[in-house]
DNA sequence: TATTGTTATACTCTATAACTATA
DNA sequence: TATAGTTATAGAGTATAACAATA
């Protein structure tokens, strides 16, 4: 059972426990990145253009949860290695079409993979019978907290 | 189950959803502590002091992950307010015993209930079966990034 | 010499607001 | 005028190194 009073004497903040555990990840995957020259934030942009372009970059952005200013470096970076390409939108010449490379999306699937098998070895720490039902909840706040 | 093929398979990456997820409480976080004027790492120290003194207060510093130096903001503010107390250490004079007074635990006490109240509410998204599951799996993730 | 608390400096990151080009 | 992309400026947050006091 998991109710109200239960859950009020936890002894830590759940945004503690998740600061200090995102933070593992996060360090664990700079590295993972950091081995293939790859950014944080750019490998944020490589990822939200895995299922298609993206119409505009402030669309882009947004995606990613991040100022349109901030986005520019990264895709001046990825489109610079050719892993991106900024294509000037035909129907309103203001917007730029971002689209992956093929070398793009090898090296967003080389990352992935990385990341990936990281965070599966942490996630081995977590008891079997807790570990779908931790994905399940995370897959429901995270959805819930993007909108 | 959760087998390894199953994971790969995710849309999404553990740590862009925990981003996700933290950076919304976060946000909320900061809103309600904002109505006590507490700032976020203020609230983490006193939270830190909720069970003892802390001997040192690169101890202290080290219990939030956070730098030494940049703890002595929050410690002036609190010991301002008077929430916290720094003495002097009798057995070692360079070190400084920080604690809790009893209007620091009130201000802690009456921040953590909004905090607790908030992230309940925010878990009600989550199927109540997966619940417990899931604090009991953020449980041993954080216990296993702080080490 | 080493350690604790503190202060000072430089650096990075972020937020805000301007600028251009299109519409 | 309004919007997309871009650039520039100022501010906050962070890391690093120095400093004084004590051991």
């Amino acid at each position: 059972m998991s109710e109200p009073a239960d859950f009020a004497a936890r002894r830590e903040d759940v945004g503690a426990q998740l600061h200090r555990v995102l933070r593992r990840i996060l360090a664990a995957e700079t590295a993972l990145l950091d081995a293939r020259d790859v950014e944080m934030w750019d490998y944020a942009v490589l990822a939200a253009l895995r299922d298609g372009p993206a119409q505009k970059q402030a669309q882009l952005a947004a995606a990613i949860g991040r100022d349109r200013t901030r986005l520019i470096a990264s895709l001046d970076r990825l489109a610079g290695r050719g892993l991106v390409e900024r294509d000037p939108d035909p129907d309103d010449r203001r917007n730029r079409i971002v689209t992956l490379t093929p070398a793009g999306r090898e090296l967003l699937d080389a990352c992935r993979g990385d990341i990936r098998a990281m965070e599966a070895e942490l996630l081995a720490d977590v008891p079997e019978a807790d570990r779908a039902a931790f994905l399940r909840a995370l897959d429901r706040l995270a959805e819930r907290a993007s909108t």
